[in-house]
DNA sequence: TTGCCAAACAAACGTATGTTTGCCAAATTT
DNA sequence: AAATTTGGCAAACATACGTTTGTTTGGCAA
């Protein structure tokens, strides 16, 4: 059912995805969704949830094979954009669902984008820049561009890994 | 009748927006509106249009009054930035709306899209870099960062001219 | 064998959706 | 002054929505 609902989810967004769409990708009846979900909204939360824990486990793994704060930056970035772009729905769904969609979730929904997002900030900080850089910006200018590629990622053009490359590299440089 | 379309598509999204919702907001009845679009998808085509014409307006008239190409560049962003993110709802629209949440108006809007960026590849191609620099990318990450803005910026925060000033100098620096 | 419980079914709930129809008054054209 | 277009009303259309209800089923423990 996650699953069905994660699919649902990232390829037709939130409000276009119907409780008989997800019931009818896993066999069941609309109403049996009710057993194990509260509501639409709980379904979303869940599944949600889910992908940001995937997310954040993909960046941490390959966070630790560095020593290197902007080799530990990139490899984050090639976790999150392989995430986001190839790995499976639940990450999707973290960057197409806007927390808003769901007014009855969107706190939890928030709350777990933001935990998400200490992870960057960790690295980032310990990025030797300038001392007058605005590291705020640098996240905000990195985490936007990754994001929004699942606008115009196209499977056959370039690999995540190298669009995060010179995503990094552009900052660096 | 635009006005107000333009008003709840950017504010609660196409598909969670009724024609109800619209024609409340006029004073009309729902059915009404039909006299003017022929379906809720033409609407959203009208005011997409209306609202990329207006970014590319903003943005051609601010690069027209400088020569330098950086100082071009910066002076599209804080347009752009500022069309989407204070100037009016239009603008916003066009970054909030996904061309594939109306299937039926797809092609029209990405046509429009397309159009608009086009402007900024000009802007990119006039830039110094160095011969290896990978300028589609360049604009890629730039456009990225500055439409995912809409999903933190704060009015009470920083203001979209220095948000676009701090993006254009992460590049240039 | 009994009692229980979770999970799913079958069917409907009330409401909201985009859209269509027939009509009518005011404005515009002839 | 007559004819015609326009723009909106009133009401309904058919369908889809999230959710609830009462009932049935299979499996497990006492």
């Amino acid at each position: 059912m996650l699953d069905a609902a994660a699919h649902f989810f990232r390829s037709k967004g939130f409000e276009a995805t119907s409780m008989r769409d997800i019931a009818r990708a896993v066999g069941m009846l609309p109403g049996s969704l009710y057993c194990h979900f509260a509501s639409k909204d709980d379904l979303l939360a869940a599944v949600y949830a889910k992908g940001v824990a995937q997310i954040s486990q993909a960046v941490t793994a390959a966070v630790e094979r560095h020593s290197d704060p902007w080799a530990r930056l990139e490899a984050a970035c090639i976790a999150h954009m392989e995430s986001i772009l190839q790995k499976n729905d639940y990450a999707k769904v973290v960057v197409r669902v806007r927390p808003g969609d769901s007014a009855a979730a969107n706190r939890r929904l928030v709350q777990l984008r933001d935990d998400f997002e200490c992870l960057l900030i960790a690295l980032i900080d310990d990025l030797p820049l300038k001392a007058r850089s605005d590291r705020r910006m640098f996240r905000l200018m990195l985490l936007g561009a990754m994001n929004w590629s699942q606008t115009w990622y196209q499977p056959n053009g370039l690999t995540p890994r190298t669009i995060a490359r010179r995503f990094v590299a552009l900052l660096r440089d």
